[in-house]
DNA sequence: TGTAGGGCTTCCCATCATGGGAAGGTCAAG
DNA sequence: CTTGACCTTCCCATGATGGGAAGCCCTACA
């Protein structure tokens, strides 16, 4: 039925948690739902609605101040969607720099992967790597003799 | 030189923040350093050595908890080299998770933004897309199927 | 000798998005 | 009338990092 669902069930309509829309809630990314008589929170279809949105872009990686934007472009019928396009192709950018980040990442894991025999004996250019290149990262006995 | 250096020293000669110094210091990561008179942490350059391993492994996406378990290795003259790339292997596996997924998202948004004219008029198939209204053939990446 | 400055110390708070869980109210079914 | 499944608020934790306050210590300079 259309006329209200209850916290739960519109989390199991939309995709978001309980946990979840509360927390919308009360950063303001959606408005406080209407209560009954026993303060459960209630909501509409159009606010399930609100929420698959949130969960969508959620799941594109918007972050939630983006999503806001997008939110308010979306109940805004006077938006130029050059607005719209403009937050997702910087979000695009983000994305783009963060995966050219992990590909050399990978890369460089991979090489040193590859160089590494992964049998029973200690030699190893990751570890190698990792202590700064040398032949000094081979046998690591200075660290730790601190103390006792 | 390398008698002691105070936690400033220590930080511009590992690349690692004074502040995240004492971090690793507490959350067990790195041993407690010695002390001066007057409570100044000093660090020997064998500790640095170590910081600088600390901070390479953070700079190819290791977790401070993968770190950990690499530093112990590095400092296990009985270690396996199988046990080191097994750490390696399986943080490769997880970066190329993570950028698959974010290249999925890539897709999806440059369709979209490519279909957005991006103009002063409000029709915007991204925010259709984000509605649920738009051409859900697109990419039904909708599905989340995932409850139980 | 006094003071300014910069470095050090600890402690608390914020991020970002999410989940876990406790303590207690409420409702429906048995 | 109990049981169990909801709901409510409130606090805490994550991962890795930074910001900043309050206060101690040392050095340089007038």
């Amino acid at each position: 039925m259309n006329i209200g669902m209850n916290i739960g069930q519109a989390a199991s309509a939309s995709g978001v948690s309980a946990k979840m829309i509360r927390y919308y809630e009360e950063i303001g990314l959606i408005r406080p739902s209407a209560r009954t008589a026993n303060n459960y929170r209630i909501y509409s279809e159009d606010e399930v609605h609100v929420l698959r949105f949130i969960k969508r872009a959620r799941s594109l990686g918007f972050s939630l101040e983006e999503t806001e934007r997008l939110l308010a472009l979306w109940q805004d019928r006077e938006r130029e969607s050059a607005a719209v396009k403009a937050v997702a192709t910087s979000h695009i950018a983000d994305l783009e720099r963060r995966i050219g980040e992990m590909q050399t990442m990978v890369k460089t894991l991979k090489h040193l992967a590859h160089c590494c025999s992964g049998n029973a004996r200690p030699d190893c250019p990751i570890l190698e790597d990792l202590a700064g290149n040398g032949a000094e990262g081979a046998d690591p006995s200075f660290a730790h003799t601190r103390d006792g």
